[in-house]
DNA sequence: CATGAATGAGATTTCATTCAT
DNA sequence: AATGAATGAAATCTCATTCAT
């Protein structure tokens, strides 16, 4: 696979050739990076990314899979300190969100793996929400979710995190707002959208 | 802009190599669709497709263009049909989601953009989000949406009804099941996660 | 060769083909010059061009000679007039500068010759050489003309023309001034440097 | 701007380039001369070219400069031996010839920048002719020129020498006889065109 | 290990010219 | 006569990758 160094400088190339990948990939994209521009951003020549990988796709698959290991670990923990599973959700958003914003990078990678390596972007996004299905099934079995499709729930949880993440931390470059997890978590536990009363009246939740 | 054919002859030729960049954008993507593949697909020589288009930016502008009005036509007309905020979006999901299995292509583009064309990418979602904000808006103050971050809400809903079309019609490359569009509209409603019940069985971590 | 016009129509047609032409040659040069800004300035459909005109280099052509006969009929003309070679020289550049300021498109076509057709470009320069030698031999005969290499002396005084008319018609955009003519007139006549005179001062012609 | 080789080989073959540049635009002229004619000269592959230079437009100006610099510090060299301004005339003139002669290449470059890149051409004759003017001007208070326009002149001798060249170098392939040099220097000093004496005997200067 | 010059296949793009209408 | 769409050979340019030093 990846070549390993021998010794402490060729570690130190490796890791500066990785951290290039990373940025150029997530500010550029993948087909837009070039190995010149990885190379230039740290300081190699271009010949010296060789040594370390076998080609552009290779690091690529590296992140993809660094990131999706790193974002699992990180809602995991978050979970666990969770006391219900409503609890679990806003944890688990807000540590999303913290992530995104840390790795913003790494997450817009994310996006351009369809294209560039449709089986990985599947896997990614199948991987979480089959994890995310068997806790909402536990969840479910305690009388913490209500009985519907998983699946599509799955789908929609997820959704419902990216996008969010996506208007404040991509589009506006900045943290996600606490009224705006208020109305993710809010949206969870009780929905949004109102049955149309008679008399027209606000009701009270 | 793109040239306008003279002809009936040169008006069929537009139209096939506008099929064939749709088809080829949408199963190669972007960046992986050569000049060549869209002429391949259209049977026209490789000159022929810069008599009517600049170059492939200029094309895919047009294909998003084009996405995005059909789509918001589609899913205006169906809210007009609707009597009630929850109606409305239990009508525009159905609409959206019948919009992508008809597009599959042409929904697909719009992934691709952020990195070909960024500012169009935040165009297409923001346009979006700002026309359901404002009839979030309206229903709130019929009290038929609860009195929370919009803003929020609304990238919330576009999450659900992009990330439940993704695993249904572009990773199953099937129709979206009603079980599936149950959940998304009791989830709206009034919510999927419940709090723990105060008969309190302790959940397991 | 060309074709000739049968209607009244065709006539017109190659006649604003023909002015197309010389205008794009004479602003682009001949290899910047497509077919297709002919056609444009013109007014006619691509293939139109192809009715009248083999190719691209057929029209250059035709643009030089008709240049070439134009020109020396006017210098001739003048010619005619002069009373002395001295009188016939200061006649013949005005009209030279006249001809190039009239025509600078066409002037400027001859520059460029000498690549798009190497032997038109020697011709053109040679063929007035000729003519201007065999009038300065005959002058010389008369005396007044000093005994001096004929081909040198032509070729001198075609660049002295030439650069002129470069300076103040080509780079200035405008009319060749009195002063310069003459210099001009002055320096063929009496010369304009002057061997160092002893005492320094200042000769009186 | 160019590419700056960082080893010994790099040098020389962005060395084999501009020399195959060089004879490649002076045999076909710039918009007559391929990428590839240089890079097959340069028995380089067709992207080595895109190393070193922007693109063909580069090169061209990179040998315009190169030209001009070469051909400024030659004469500019024989002026400082000349005793007088005819003699610096003479040395001048013989001196261009030389460079003309060496570098037939070269010089017939600027012939094709008109077209090609019209301020370089006019940067170089304009430069020309004004270090012409303030030489002349100089000379001038000496007495040793006379009181004439001296952009005018300036003009007509650097047409002189170039038309000159232009006939013994470039067309005829060779080089500058003696008597053509006498004619020049004759001309600058004595003037070549007699008033008609009414006897008609040559006069005396 | 690192370098950076060289490669060359392949992509984009141009435009003179043809030809059916 | 005129049109203008279509052609396709040829030119420009890119860039992942190799390899001698």
């Amino acid at each position: 696979m990846h070549y390993t160094p021998k010794t402490r400088r060729g570690e130190e190339t490796k890791e500066k050739l990785l951290e290039a990948a990373e940025r150029c990939f997530s500010e550029k994209g993948y087909f837009q990076t070039m190995i010149s521009d990885i190379t230039g951003l740290a300081e190699t020549a271009p010949g010296t990314f060789y040594i370390y990988f076998e080609d552009k796709l290779s690091v690529f698959r590296y992140l993809m899979d660094d990131l999706s290991r790193r974002l699992r670990e990180r809602v995991h923990a978050a979970l666990e300190r969770s006391s219900s599973r409503l609890d679990a959700e806003e944890l688990g958003v807000r540590e999303f969100f913290k992530f995104v914003a840390e790795h913003k990078g790494l997450y817009r990678i994310v996006w351009d793996a369809q294209f560039v390596d449709t089986e990985a972007f599947t896997a990614y996004y199948e991987g979480f929400a089959h994890a995310y299905q068997r806790r909402l099934g536990q969840a479910e079995a305690k009388g913490e979710v209500r009985d519907l499709d998983l699946v599509a729930l799955s789908y929609s949880l997820i959704g419902i995190a990216n996008f969010v993440a996506l208007k404040y931390v991509i589009f506006e470059d900045g943290d996600v707002p606490e009224s705006a997890i208020k109305a993710v978590v809010t949206l969870l536990s009780q929905g949004a959208i109102l049955p149309p009363s008679p008399e027209g009246q606000s009701p009270r939740p």
